[in-house]
DNA sequence: AGAGTATCTGAACGCGCGTTCAGTTCAATC
DNA sequence: GATTGAACTGAACGCGCGTTCAGATACTCT
């Protein structure tokens, strides 16, 4: 299926995604139906199952998807070799990057709960890979004396839980520009750690 | 009904409101059915009616008390005059709070997309009002020159969003206790808004 | 033109949902 | 001990859920 030749519409799969992503994102994971999915798609909701194992599956490749695109991005991210400026690069790619995916973002961090136990510890397992990218960041600054904290594990989590928090009230519409935002968060930062 | 001698639980109401906090909490409005909140009580499903017009007002009584209470908590907290000292007090409170709390807080953040539109828009007045408490210390401490937050409004919100963020990894049995955990953060949150 | 195949429809499956309500239970009152 | 009335049961209501699948459809390749 979805092959090299498909007969109907070869870009169902990513647009199944789309609206699955901006579904989940508005309404909940529960409380959208695989009718409702397919509606938006435009086909009757057995064709779906083309697609997708099943409901879980669905949210499970969203989540794990955007997750290691995270990973991704951060990696081929050229930086400089100092932690403060480590730690701008990551204020500033979070901020950028969480800016560009606000659904995928909301999913990832609200469907938790309904992920099976196997799906939760693999998301788990991405997530915690990524705090600990910014943990590494903070642990280094404090051992070379430029910032000052002396638990790097939970300043880290300080850190991503404010930082992600810009997706709550950012509006493209809005009175800030993007590039406002990462200084006045890239501000709140740095001084947050500094020694 | 409920009154001063009701022939069988005149408890049932509060044990209601406790079931389905924690269910809420732990799996979602949306995946928590009367039923199972019900069993738990330990009544079949339509005894609930009793003490509830419908599910969404379960939902809205739970997140609406538990910010009334924490605007009420908040007013009647004896704090003293200046910025540096509200900021403080408004820091451990918050922490202190949420950490007492966490099935509420969880609610109050994650269910806001499944409240019917009138009983979101007096959800968010009452969170826009405690907001407005942090916002109105970080105009104050700038005014005076304590603080430097070009943007009193945006950085209430990354405060908040960093305090709030823990109850994400907090546990009784961790390695910290919560007067720690309240001095991290507040160490965190000076620094951050510091000249 | 005909075969092959990826795709989708439309109906059906059993199930659990929120909610209602007539009837039952039971403690308090007279 | 009869009456009251709050509390609760148990069954039922219509409905939408996730998922399956036989059959129809439409495209590609020979």
């Amino acid at each position: 299926m979805a092959r090299t030749s498909g007969s109907h519409s070869e870009i169902t799969g990513p647009r199944l995604r789309a609206a699955a992503q901006a579904l989940f994102a508005r309404h909940g994971y529960a409380a959208v139906s695989m009718r409702r999915i397919a509606a938006e798609v435009g086909v009757q909701a057995g064709a779906l199952y083309n697609y997708i194992p099943d409901k879980q599956g669905l949210l499970f490749e969203l989540m794990k998807s955007h997750l290691d695109e995270l990973l991704a991005a951060w990696e081929t991210l050229p930086k400089g070799v100092g932690a403060r400026d480590a730690l701008e690069a990551f204020t500033r790619f979070h901020v950028r990057f969480h800016l560009d995916r606000p659904d995928a973002v909301f999913i990832a961090y609200m469907e938790l709960r309904n992920l099976d136990p196997a799906n939760f510890r693999a998301i788990e397992a991405l997530r915690r890979r990524y705090e600990t990218v910014l943990e590494d960041i903070l642990r280094q600054g404090a051992a070379e004396g430029a910032f000052d904290v002396a638990d790097s594990k939970h300043a880290a989590f300080a850190v991503i839980a404010m930082l992600t928090g810009v997706t709550t009230w950012y509006r493209d519409e809005g009175r800030l520009s993007r590039a406002e935002v990462e200084d006045l968060y890239w501000s709140m930062v740095r001084k947050a750690v500094s020694a």
